[in-house]
DNA sequence: AGCACGCCGACT
DNA sequence: GTCGGCGTGCTC
């Protein structure tokens, strides 16, 4: 018997509707539906139509309310295979996300249709409401006219008196790109007979006719034919008349490799540790085992060089390789090497990307055009089938989790495919998670080990500076004498110097000297930041922006000024320390225009600067020879942070940084400047010592029951009223006390440590288990009575294993 | 989300 | 008496 009903899931993002709804499959659409399409379907009262996805099929079904059929179906081919069909709702289930949004998450932004609300006349108005309203038309857009009070009124009136409707329109923004192109259209021997029929003198057809048959059976476009033929348009124009050839529009795809540039291809030869490496994934894909690799290799160790072997092997099985990066536009070396090396098969995905260019790469690789793909966290979901290795490049990064609905993190999905496809996944990292290397201490993950850089160069050196006598004796500065000296040495020798401004959980406010008041914002309780650029003050959270007090708000004095270190001023006073010295400052305001970071990044590789100076956005990837010091300006902001993961952090950001240096022939110097000498985490690293590190940091994590030891989740709640949200967030907690396992942990419910936020207060509710059999449904059924139980407006988000705990 | 339904206060 | 405010429940 035909299957001739649908469960949808519809574009209706809240837990009420967090659900598939079944349709009946109309008769013309029968033989279409497929489970994966995106599909158009009634839904409420009224006119409403929404988008949603079929999600599966059946004959029968449980309810026993009136059925209504699908308006429309919007794909000729699912574009939700079953296996990304399977990984939603998995993923919705495991983040307490909905399910419609992990669909849309997994798509290219353009599939989501955008739907309009259109006002329709449906009986005759009067000729001032008319005029005033719709003009000439019949319909109106309602989203054009909504912020008007008088005018929503007045339909609302019109609408009561059945005079006009409200219609849902959902229109499909996906377009394919096209270009003109031509296709011949008559044979060999017609040509020959049209030939006959010319004129002498009509060189310009006689010459279109000849080029016309040496196509045969190929379309070319336009464009291309007029540059080859050298002929105009026009000529096409009349050979089309005459019906020599036909038009056609082909479809393309944009290019977004244009910009990239791409390296020279280069076959390196492998250390006796890359080669074990390889060969050791390389079985896992060739049997088809789900394995888990930790690839450990320190700072320039050739990590890239094992990825693509790995990768060459897949394709050699005829299978296809998934490479994720933190972030594109801090590894776009990565991608070009792994271009040069598998060409036209590659595929990028990443935010910098338009939504047409995306969309076209996304097409290339449904379509099995592209077999490899590299990209930021989103790529996890590329439409790749028989995936024969999954690899995740500096595995430790935050970026891989994403800090929106659906939380999830790149690392499990990438788990859960690999387990899919039965591929190897390659976790690489010189400071891995301590999830993944406790893993691997558990022989849950197997341990590949690069300890040597693939250069033969040692690790450089680093070298500790206490900056408390020399803030004691110069007063406050941001460079010691050790570090000056060392700049010196660098620019008489004609190298380059990178300095590390380390900014996390730090920023440039302004104070009041005399009675210590500190701007803020008026809707989020945090410290406004200045900004010299536009010589004003601004809330990072909201966007609230103000000018620059010159007396303070609170007693009136004049000595309020700004607190704290940006890259401006620090650029300042290593201009008048060392006027020779050309400087590149690199932070969030000079790279905020599209394409700067990698404008400034290469003027520093082309040495049109000796120094470059900026925030945590240098640590990574940079790989220029010549940098042969790499300086910490103040490594303490990060380590005090109320944040478990600052030491890791921490330790990853001056590991990395510290990389920087000596990576080619010259022998490289690290100077990092702290008040803490004596901390275990700039000890450690000093010592290029990741291990200890692991082991140390291990031991505290035990002492505080944090992961790897713990898991953890936290429940938000946000209201504009912040009785509400703690009188909810307190129920929430007794509820989970009752229930849950007695050596579960929780925190709170605290205020964040931004309680206000745009206009919302917010808290939370940390909780941390090892084995708890019943909290996730517990957690399931929170979300579920949250619109219910408590205020209409009450937010509630639960993160599992969320990122950041301030 | 968006809409209907229903229950209360303040108005022609 | 009714218009319109918003709290509540439902959408195959």
């Amino acid at each position: 018997m035909m299957a001739d009903l649908a469960q949808v899931v519809v574009d209706v993002p809240t837990m009420q509707t967090n659900q598939p709804y079944t349709y009946l499959i109309p008769d013309r659409l029968v033989e279409i539906a497929q489970a994966g399409m995106r599909v158009i379907v009634p839904f409420g009262s009224g006119h409403r139509e929404v988008q949603g996805f079929i999600v599966g099929k059946s004959p029968q079904t449980e309810y026993d309310g009136e059925l209504k059929p699908i308006s429309a179906v919007m794909d000729l081919n699912p574009v939700v295979n079953s296996e990304l069909l399977q990984l939603s709702h998995w993923m919705a289930e495991t983040t307490y996300a909905f399910w419609i949004t992990c669909l849309y998450t997994m798509l290219p932004n353009l599939l989501k249709a955008k739907s309009q609300r259109m006002v329709r006349i449906i009986d005759e108005l009067s000729e001032s409401d008319q005029m005033a309203l719709f003009g000439n038309q019949d319909e109106l857009d309602f989203s054009k006219v909504q912020h008007d009070p008088e005018t929503v009124h007045k339909l609302s009136q019109l609408q009561r008196d059945k005079k006009i409707e409200f219609v849902y329109q959902v229109n499909d923004r996906a377009r394919v790109k096209t270009v003109t192109a031509i296709k011949a259209s008559l044979s060999f021997e017609q040509y020959e007979d049209e030939l006959q029929g010319i004129a002498k003198n009509a060189k310009a057809q006689h010459q279109l006719i000849l080029y016309l048959q040496t196509l045969g059976d190929q379309v070319v476009a336009l464009k291309e034919a007029q540059a080859t033929t050298g002929l105009s348009s026009a000529t096409f124009n009349l050979g089309q008349s005459r019906g020599w050839l036909t038009k056609v529009q082909q479809e393309v795809y944009r290019d977004p490799f244009l910009q990239i540039s791409v390296a020279q291809k280069q076959t390196l030869t492998l250390n006796s540790e890359q080669k074990v490496a390889v060969d050791t994934i390389d079985q896992a894909i060739e049997q088809s085992i789900a394995q888990t690799f930790l690839l450990q290799g320190v700072t320039g160790s050739g990590k890239t060089e094992v990825y693509l072997r790995v990768i060459q092997t897949a394709l050699d099985q005829g299978k296809t390789a998934l490479m994720l990066v933190p972030e594109i536009s801090l590894t776009p070396q990565i991608v070009g090497r792994v271009r040069s090396r598998f060409g036209d098969q590659v595929a990028v995905l990443h935010s910098g990307l338009s939504n047409g260019e995306r969309y076209d790469e996304w097409r290339r690789i449904s379509r099995g055009v592209a077999k490899v793909v590299v990209g930021t966290r989103s790529a996890i979901f590329a439409p790749l089938e028989n995936i024969g290795v999954i690899i995740m490049d500096e595995e430790h990064e935050g970026s891989y989790k994403q800090d929106e609905s659906p939380r999830y993190h790149a690392r499990e999905v990438a788990k859960w495919r690999s387990d899919f496809h039965h591929a190897p996944l390659v976790l690489g990292s010189a400071t891995p998670s301590l999830e993944s290397r406790a893993r691997a201490e558990a022989g849950l993950y197997q341990r590949l080990v690069l300890s040597k850089r693939a250069n033969q160069q040692a690790l450089p050196p680093i070298e500790i500076v206490d900056m408390r006598p020399e803030v004691q004796k110069k007063g406050e500065t941001n460079f010691s004498q050790r570090l000056l000296s060392a700049l010196h040495a660098r620019l008489e020798r004609h190298e380059q110097s990178v300095l590390l401004l380390n900014r996390r959980g730090f920023s440039s406010f302004v104070m009041c000297r005399d009675c210590g008041y500190v701007l803020k914002c008026p809707n989020c309780d945090i410290s406004l930041t200045l900004h010299m650029d536009s010589h004003s003050m601004k809330c990072h959270y909201c966007g609230h922006e103000e000018s620059i007090p010159n007396r303070c708000p609170q007693c009136q004095s004049r000595r309020i000024s700004y607190y704290g270190t940006g890259t401006e001023k620090v650029t300042a006073e290593l201009g008048e320390l060392l006027p020779n010295a050309r400087i590149i400052r690199m932070d969030v305001d000079t790279t905020r225009r599209k394409g700067m970071h990698q404008k400034l990044l290469d003027r520093f590789g082309n040495h049109e600067a000796d120094i470059l100076l900026g925030t945590q956005m240098i640590a990574k990837g940079l790989d220029y020879p010549n940098v042969t010091l790499v300086g910490v300006l103040n490594a303490d902001t990060g380590l005090d942070l109320p944040d478990f993961r600052a030491a890791e952090r921490s330790f990853d950001l001056l590991t990395q940084v510290s990389g920087r240096a000596g990576r080619a022939n010259k022998a490289g110097q690290v100077i990092i400047q702290t008040f803490n000498p004596d901390n275990y985490v700039i000890q450690l690293v000093k010592e290029h010592d990741y291990e200890r590190f692991f082991a140390t940091e291990m031991n505290l994590r035990k002492l505080a029951a944090y992961p790897p030891y713990y898991y953890t989740v936290r429940i938000m709640g946000s209201h504009p009223d912040e009785k509400e949200v703690a009188k909810a967030m307190f129920e929430i907690r007794q509820q989970l006390d009752q229930v849950t396992d007695s050596r579960t942990i929780f925190l709170g419910p605290t205020p964040r440590a931004i309680a206000r936020l745009k206009n919302c207060y917010y808290y939370q509710i940390i909780i941390k288990y090892r084995l708890d059999q019943k909290l996730h449904s517990l957690l399931s059924q929170i979300m579920h009575e949250a619109q219910s139980k408590y205020s209409r407006d009450l937010q509630i988000s639960i993160d599992p294993d969320p990122q950041y705990f301030i």
